[in-house]
DNA sequence: CGGAAAATGTGGAACGTTCCACTTCCGGCG
DNA sequence: CGCCGGAAGTGGAACGTTCCACATTTTCCG
């Protein structure tokens, strides 16, 4: 190679140097590192891992890059692997099956040695047969793969939180509008459910079919409104959901959380936005991800053989939407407009 | 080889079969096919690319993920990335100068023949550098480096647009946030100072310090109203900052956009939320990435070896949070409170 | 002072591909 | 019939590292 002849030693030395391992005179460190700088030399990772037949890498596979849930989620995981010595490469395919493909299987001729896939749109079989090839672990997705290992947060858990939270507010009336087919919203519609019939309010479930965007959380909204009693507060499927389900109260003239409590989940840059203001449950975004190099790296080191699924626990932001229902007010919709700031502090909360 | 073994053919006929090249049987062909699938075989880059060299791949470094107006840059990358048979590779660093320049350091370890850096926080000589080594375009971030080409939106014009739209609106005191230190702060603030003396309003200037935050729009916000005439509408540097010059607005009874208007830029997510609904400043993120990787190629192919900056045209979009200014509106603040929904229908818009 | 052990350095095989030069086989053509 | 050319397939060099076995020099210790 150009820098061991240039500095006049072996290419093994020029190898021990630059991995700075080996007894290596002070000397030589020296004339190797200057003719090294000076060609603007670099290791060639590809030729590196032919030998070492390891890379170092660990691929991450996002979905969708637009969802700004998953940037906390990188920053856990990319933490995790560089304290456990991984480097990260990151891949996505804009929530397209063929793209997304392509991009999974860069990862894999480029030999990462393991495999976050996080809330893919990818078929269980290609990701079973992911998970066959390489440790893989599936982030915000459920599976019952063999072999592929999973973080999730307990969406049971957190629809609880938010049922809980209303309940304790003295709501009675709380309906839900759900996320369809999304990732997780079949277990926050049964946690809701579940959650209601712990408060004895199982006469009063009421779902309406939605979907984790403004519209679903629009159009669910209205699917309420539009028949029997007014719920006196609404639990959306997530944080998209519910700014649709604010927009379609305010549409209606109903003032939030004066007429009617919202509560979300995700808690995205969204819901912390004064103006939106939002009560939601909150995901332990770094976390997730931090538990998910964690999975990874103990299947890399041998240290385990089993499939996992973890559960990471929600836990519920108090924001401005969410109040103390007012007394028996009912059937009084369409009234609003006068401003009803005051509202808000009627009846203390009882927690 | 292995699968060449099984397949009882010599290696070199496993690498045509995989690459789909040359003449080969039919029956060799399914029969090397057949073994490959069965062993789950695949190609090892990392052999590939050193006999090769090359690897087609991209790489692209995101200063931030939390910002979501790179996920439709990304968009357009990948799409013009994989029209021209390439495939890319994402790294970030969160805005953190140690780990972004790790992420660099993997990509061009990778031997990337490319690089696209979104809005760095590296030091230029960093970037410098890369781009002596491998073609580089910088996006969202200017340079004055020999080799390093750059995309970024006409922050002057698109500043000029907000102005224009606004004193189109017969609004004179037009006030401006400013993004501080930010990427592209000091051209939108240009623009704006432009435009006034334009339209002729140069003596009503009125810069307030601030930051693409929404902590920024606040306190700029607050500075703007402690003294001097009240403006009738506010620039802010971005949406982020907007929200702040709202939220400021809001804690002080002023109604938008019957009291002041605003106006942001870069027409994230957030903007479009009904509960904002911000008149604001639109890039075309898509057309950015692809133009980003249109000059990569260019030189990836040898068809250019001149530095290129390019600028692409930003658009207005109008949403609620402008409308013409209240008559000889003085000294009206802290009266709020009632409903102005009327307002907003002061005045037809003299576009 | 002799020899063992440590420190320092080297050459060459191996990693899994691609590519090139080459061979073999076959059909067709003059 | 002899030859040519294309189709089909092969062997081995090369890519840029790491690692191993080994060689040489220096240091240390009894």
């Amino acid at each position: 190679m150009d820098v061991a002849r240039r500095a006049g030693v072996s290419k093994s030395l020029v190898s021990l140097v630059m991995r700075g391992v080996g007894n290596v005179s002070e000397e030589k460190r020296r004339r190797v590192l200057d003719v090294a700088a000076r060609l603007g030399y670099r290791p060639n990772a590809a030729a590196r891992s032919l030998v070492r037949r390891r890379t170092g890498l660990l691929g991450v596979l996002l979905s969708d890059l637009h969802n700004p849930f998953f940037a906390e989620v990188i920053d856990g995981i990319q933490a995790e692997a560089a304290a456990q010595g991984y480097r990260t490469i990151l891949g996505t395919g804009d929530r397209e099956e063929r793209s997304e493909a392509r991009a999974l299987e860069t990862m894999l001729e480029l030999r990462t040695e393991g495999l976050i896939l996080a809330s893919p749109v990818l078929p269980m079989r290609t990701i079973a047969a992911a998970g066959a090839e390489l440790p893989t672990v599936l982030v915000a997705r459920r599976s019952s793969l063999a072999d592929v290992d999973s973080v999730t947060n307990d969406d049971v858990a957190g629809a609880g939180l938010a049922v809980e939270h209303l309940a304790s507010l003295g709501h009675r009336r709380v309906a839900h509008v759900d996320g369809g087919r999304g990732a997780g919203a079949l277990e926050r519609r049964r946690g809701y459910v579940r959650a209601m019939e712990r408060r004895g309010l199982g006469a009063l479930v009421r779902v309406a079919p939605g979907s984790y965007t403004e519209d679903g959380g629009r159009d669910g909204t209205a699917a309420l409104l539009a028949r029997g009693p007014r719920p006196t507060a609404i639990f959306a499927a997530n944080d998209l959901a519910a700014i649709g389900v604010l927009s379609a109260l305010a549409d209606r003239g109903l003032r939030v959380p004066e007429d009617v409590s919202v509560v979300g989940y995700d808690n995205t840059a969204l819901a912390a936005v004064r103006q939106v203001n939002l009560t939601t449950v909150d995901q332990p975004r770094p976390e997730i991800g931090r538990r998910a190099v964690s999975l990874l790296v103990e299947r890399l080191h041998g240290r385990r053989r089993t499939t996992r699924h973890v559960l990471v626990a929600p836990t519920l932001v108090v924001r401005g939407t969410t109040a103390p229902p007012r007394r028996r007010a009912r059937g009084r919709s369409r009234t609003a407009a006068s401003d009803g700031r005051a509202a808000r502090r009627n009846g203390p909360p009882q927690v």
